[in-house]
DNA sequence: GTGGTCTAGACCACA
DNA sequence: GTGGTCTAGACCACT
């Protein structure tokens, strides 16, 4: 089952968590054709907003095409696009990623100086790529 | 020089934006006590925002402590509340993190797919913790 | 300035009718790149709906890209993707739809029947086409 | 055999859709006196719609006074209210209207620029008619 | 004062 | 009972 998590620190509106979550699992594969997404009322009541608001987060997820809202029986994600990378190299990258996370930790940073490290160290290549 | 970066795609209301950037600033590092930042009318003009949104931005950095407006002179940064980790420690992780990266661009992950792995990752740690 | 105009017999959700006239409209060329949408306040006191609801509407067109709103500023539309036909066939077949238009009133029939017409002979050329 | 035709993308109900069309059919004389509509079954096959949603459709024609449904018989038009206009003129009108559509495809108009066509010049009428 | 978001609660179309 | 729409009214970010 897909689970939504909502950072109400973050200045991001939650419909768009939302959003964007969903992006994210069907870009990860976490989410595949067919599945169909937890219920507007269900997701309203586990993160605690409005019904509403959620009913807008997956309006535009239907606008982009993502899922399909089937009045009566729930919402159903579309055909994935195609999986960018293979399994394989999918969870050697995470487990990497995991190693890291662990150093990191260890050291004594907590999750803010993690991100800020990360998002500054992705701003860094994008703008070696630029130069 | 500190470089503000606006993502005009994900949500944060600008103002919040610049906050956080110098938040992260700090607790990298990157910027120290004394340093000062850019003036208001530069960084509207760089990142094509309205100053009034830059003078927000920095009216609450100085009501958290982190800054100080110098009339006339510009803003600059209090004492740090101490780094949380060595230096050498930090380039050490900085420097796991950007070989990671490179092996994920290698792999053909765009930015997207890196972020969202990433938060993958830091949600499913952060749960762990909690179980 | 654009009009907009609400059938409320029509079946079709309201902000829908919304969206709908401003993408004829651009395809029409009654609405140019640059030009403001009439204020989200003005419509809903004009047509008598609530402001959300031409929110909506405002949002779905901004999600196409047909428009960018801005804030302070009012909604503008954005570039048009070029004109489906030359000005000069144009005026001729809107001449053309309107002496047909006059034959079909003075032989008595009304909007409705008039608009039953139309969807039919179109129904059947798509059915030629296809067959 | 009268056939029914789901638009999807148009807002509109499809249950509103079927009503709409069946009286249409009557103002056009396509539906007279005594044809059997189709079956709900059949229609909710071909159309690929709930037959609830069909049954919706006949209940609401025959609350109209428009068709009679006789069960285990099917569904009956009723007499027709009386033609608007007499069968030549109908047809030089229908002639009309098709010369004009094929001309509007000649120039590489598209279904949706005609429809725009057709409601804008429809409106101008109706203002002038006011004014 | 502009558009953008959220809440609360109602009603409708659909399966 | 599901998603879709509308209303009413509040607060926020941006110009």
């Amino acid at each position: 089952m897909f689970v939504f998590r909502i950072d109400s620190h973050s200045g991001v509106p939650p419909y768009l968590q939302l959003v964007q979550q969903v992006r994210q699992g069907v870009l990860l594969g976490f989410l595949k054709e067919g599945d169909r997404l937890p219920l507007i009322r269900e997701v309203a009541e586990t993160v605690a907003i409005n019904p509403n608001t959620v009913a807008k987060a997956y309006r535009q997820l239907e606008q982009e095409g993502l899922v399909t809202g089937r009045p009566g029986q729930g919402t159903f994600v579309n055909e994935t696009p195609a999986a960018p990378v293979s399994p394989a190299t999918y969870t050697s990258l995470q487990r990497g990623l995991e190693t890291w996370l662990g150093r990191a930790r260890a050291a004594g940073l907590d999750e803010q100086a993690i991100s800020a490290l990360f998002t500054a160290a992705l701003n860094q290549a994008r703008n070696e790529n630029i130069a």
